[in-house]
DNA sequence: ATAGGGTTAG
């Protein structure tokens, strides 16, 4: 049979394509072309390379990406434990969770899950999507832990983030109290608490939010942009621009840089009061602190300047 | 290859 390639020129090929897949340099298109290019020569050498480029497809269109997976399969290349992850991540994120779950029990026969944290991780988002938390929680308390993966803090943040969705907030709360209890090696983080104060915020628990925000400081774990972004926003919501003015001013005594979704909750709050003059401050302190305006500032202006009128409209786009 | 915050619409 012939053969395009001999090996120096394969593992060219396969260094070509980690280079330009770290550097960002591959579109969809390319990495089709490629991948055809390399099965025809493909070895056990490979498989990394490959994972390069189903990465790069699925991150486009998952489906392609699965039939992609299919035809390492059938070539003589075996996938490794990266490659059934963005397997499952594909099956995920084209709505077929049943393909993903085979993918999974197929990793587990082959003895893979302890290294599967990843894995699960895909799989859990996607069971939060069709609101199944409670599932995924036993999979999280039960079922990793049966196979020796053990839970880190993006399988409970995941958790933490569809009890919020789900409006069960307070389940979360004391998921949170239950690992710092237990004193295990996975503590919640400053992700998980930004995550439950602001499900708690959103769900109109004010208090419960402060609450928590102060055991989070109690912990020895340092607010960020997102943890006071998601408390001024909180405040926005329920018109206490005083509050939310105040924690603004907190987060500039910290060093803490408010970003543009900061800008952006008091731009709205103000708006909403119509309280023009205000926003033209806030968009004046946004420029002083070198925080650029980004689509949703625009967005904000645009909804508000169409309710004042077309005349408006004009002068706001003229920027 | 995996986790958190900001706008709208109907």
């Amino acid at each position: 049979m012939s053969r395009r390639f001999v090996p120096v020129d394969r593992r060219i090929l396969e260094q070509n394509i980690k280079a330009r897949y770290h550097a960002g340099d591959i579109g969809t298109e390319d990495a089709l072309h490629l991948f055809d290019e390399l099965l025809q020569c493909a070895g056990s050498s490979s498989i990394r390379a490959i994972n390069y480029l189903v990465t790069t497809v699925g991150r486009d269109s998952p489906a392609l990406g699965v039939s992609l997976f299919n035809r390492v399969a059938s070539a003589n290349v075996a996938p490794n434990s990266m490659t059934y992850t963005i397997l499952v991540d594909c099956c995920c994120r084209a709505g077929r969770l049943d393909l993903g779950f085979a993918a999974m029990g197929h990793i587990i026969k082959m003895g893979f899950a302890a290294d599967a944290i990843v894995t699960f991780s895909h799989l859990l988002k996607a069971i939060c999507a069709e609101k199944k938390t409670s599932y995924a929680m036993d999979i999280v308390l039960r079922i990793m832990p049966m196979f020796n993966c053990v839970p880190d803090n993006f399988s409970y943040n995941i958790l933490f983030k569809g009890l919020c969705n789900e409006r069960r907030s307070q389940e979360a709360l004391e998921l949170i109290h239950m690992m710092v209890q237990h004193g295990g090696s996975c503590q919640p983080n400053v992700v998980s608490y930004n995550t439950v104060v602001d499900g708690m915020l959103k769900e109109g628990e004010v208090d419960k939010a402060y609450t928590l925000f102060s055991e989070m400081l109690r912990q020895g774990i340092s607010p960020d942009v997102v943890t006071c972004t998601s408390i001024i926003s909180g405040m926005c919501k329920v018109h206490a621009m005083d509050k939310a003015e105040e924690v603004l001013q907190q987060m500039l005594d910290r060093r803490i840089l408010p970003d543009a979704a900061t800008y952006n909750c008091l731009i709205h709050g103000y708006y909403l009061l119509g309280h023009c003059e205000k926003v033209d401050r806030i968009f004046k302190e946004m420029s002083r602190n070198g925080v650029q305006p980004n689509i949703v500032t625009y967005n904000i202006q645009i909804i508000f300047a169409r309710a004042e009128g077309a005349q408006k409209l004009g002068k706001y786009l003229i920027l």
